[in-house]
DNA sequence: GTCTATACGAGGATAGAC
DNA sequence: GTCTATCCTCGTATAGAC
């Protein structure tokens, strides 16, 4: 009964590589019957289980998710996954968590030196953290998006609402100061995540990629970022400024 | 095995009313099983099925979505439902159809007549149109998302991305004739889809309201409508309009 | 057309050997 | 810690009476 604790969730702050961090890599391709030894590496396993477990909960939400499609991913056995995180409940709230951390640490970070900066510049720099924090785990999106959909945000402890009260705070600091445009900050800041959030759901069915570009491209990701910036600022800018 | 057409969808559009068309109304609350005769009403079944179907797709998806919970909403049945629509997939595609066929059509009717217009004028009355269907029905984005997410658009017949490519259009017209800032068409018709569309995705998750302002009600989606517009002509008119 | 009852498979979770 | 084998609930879909 006794399982695996899962505080041990490494600080990925803007590297340059990607999704190196999540990628998959099953610990055993082909068991050869007969002399494999089984690897024992408890860290490992939960960690290719939670690898495994966030592109599911990413694709099909807690629910439509299947565990033996998890475990058919990792190359463990199904049992693992409840033996580490006691059931589908207990792994969809790990991979929650984990995928939160990051996002949630740099907002944090950034939180307590935005309230000294121009309006302008905080919100640049404010966009700037969440777009690479989800170009980093473009899985994010739509686990969030899942979670606000069909839980309703149940699995949610009033954590990640933190990030739209930054956002708010900014936005109504620029509309006193006469930087930005008249506004109501709560619409807006809806309205700004959509555009910063929105095209990493849009990710996995605009495959057409019309130019044969992939939307999950480096490239490609980093122009959403500037493009998510620009329009963003476009868009709450007062006309004169 | 002979099961209903499903070709007669009424357009509802732009009318004052919102969400009345797509209300679930259970055909017999409470069968009084003695002298309750059945009532027989092959197109009322089908409709009070597709209501119903409608709400438990949006929030779950096709994988996620219980028959029983969608004959539970009706009062019918839920045998009616593999009457009328064969199996769960075939109620999903009819879901689908319907929900966007006052989209569809209304942006088809619009698409001729935008290209006479300037692009300014052109991108609002796209948005007006757009926002105004989906305030309409507010179910329609994340069955979208869903759809997109899930099943990475199998159940899309190449059909809704027509809404894209008249954005796109617009836009490009725009960045042409100077009105328009220099940006990329594509990257930013996905932010104008995100920031029109978002809203209702998040709608069922922050029910809290911070002023007590419940999402979807009347005056909270036309202050979206009005946000959103201003938001996105700001974001892509040229400073110096 | 509508209902009740039921067959059957999928998928979550556990037992127990190694 | 890890695996295989198994249990059993839940949910889709059908049969058949009315």
């Amino acid at each position: 009964m006794i399982r695996g604790e899962l505080e041990e969730r490494k600080k990925v702050i803007l590297t340059d590589k990607f999704v190196d961090f999540y990628k998959i890599v099953p610990r055993a391709a082909k068991p050869d019957k007969s002399n494999t030894k089984q690897v024992r590496d408890a860290e490992a396993t939960q960690a290719v289980i939670l690898a495994a477990a966030e592109e599911e909960f990413a694709i099909h939400g807690l629910t439509a998710a299947r565990t033996e499609a998890i475990a058919a991913k990792t190359g463990v056995a199904k049992s693992m996954i409840y033996y580490y995180f006691k059931d589908k409940e207990g792994l969809y709230q790990a991979v929650l968590e984990r995928s939160h951390a990051n996002l949630l640490h740099v907002i944090q970070q950034l939180d307590s030196s935005l309230e000294h900066l121009a309006p302008e510049v905080a919100l640049e720099k404010f966009l700037v953290a969440l777009l690479e924090c989800v170009s980093q785990n473009p899985k994010l999106p739509t686990i969030m998006f899942h979670e606000a959909v069909q839980n309703q945000g149940k699995y949610y402890s009033s954590s990640s609402l933190n990030i739209d009260k930054t956002l708010m705070a900014i936005l109504d600091r620029g509309v006193a100061s006469g930087a930005f445009r008249q506004l109501d900050s709560f619409q807006a800041a809806i309205n700004i995540m959509g555009t910063c959030l929105f095209y990493f759901i849009g990710a996995g069915n605009i495959q057409q990629h019309p130019q044969g570009r992939r939307l999950l491209s480096k490239a490609m990701l980093e122009q959403h970022i500037q493009e998510a910036i620009a329009f963003t600022l476009a868009g709450v800018k007062k006309p004169g400024f």
